[in-house]
DNA sequence: TATATTAATCGTAATATTGCAATATAACAA
DNA sequence: TTGTTATATTGCAATATTACGATTAATATA
């Protein structure tokens, strides 16, 4: 099928997922980590850094966008791309909070 | 294509995709979720648990147990799941490290 | 031994993702 | 206006993922 039973999970483990599916591609990875690198607003050198197309660049960054993680801005020909620092935070939490669950001390296997 | 380029990224950043990847499905939201609540080792009561067939539900412990987050032991014609605490920690550890970069003040957009 | 139970694997269908060339769009420059 | 630059979108091909029924393998029980 390909698709996913979204109806069956929670709200919150499907968002979960979401954003962990987002994070799941080393160009996304790859542009977050660039962004944060940078002092300034990273407009199109994404795609001299990753070697991608940029048509493919472009739709990473729709994918990132679309989750709220970063934000553009036009400037002029360029789009200036930045994390979004707030969203970034809450995203953090969300992952924190499912990382940092206790392990039950059950070494039964 | 539906390949992804790895090659032309560092090992890092491949993992840690590889990690997130494995993480962006419900159902394995789910299963690591019901995993950590249970004191008792799980076996195959996820099939009842989660509403999907049970080569599915296989199929998303295989991928679990691929990235080593757990590991299961055969007990009889049942098999006991449980979460690979040491890996599990290894892997807050490197997502953490992620999350938790700086954000540049870089408030250009 | 025969049968039931459990879980992995196989085969398959439907859908999603990745990547790129080509094209469209938008803003600036001359 | 015309040309240039930067980015988004479209269309497509190749591959991956998700899901499930059917089968298989292994163990347990009658």
């Amino acid at each position: 099928m390909g698709i996913t039973k979204s109806e069956i999970f929670t709200t919150e483990q499907n968002q979960l997922a979401l954003l962990a599916k987002t994070l799941g591609h080393p160009a996304r990875i790859a542009i977050l980590q660039h962004l944060f690198s940078m002092n300034d607003c990273v407009c199109g050198h994404l795609v001299e850094e990753i070697g991608l197309a940029q048509a493919t660049i472009s739709q990473h960054l729709t994918a990132l966008k679309n989750i709220g993680l970063i934000k553009g801005s036009v400037a002029g020909t360029r789009v200036c791309y930045c994390i979004d620092t707030e969203k970034w935070t809450e995203m953090k939490h969300t992952m924190s909070a499912f990382l940092n669950q206790d392990v039950n001390s059950n070494d039964c296997c």
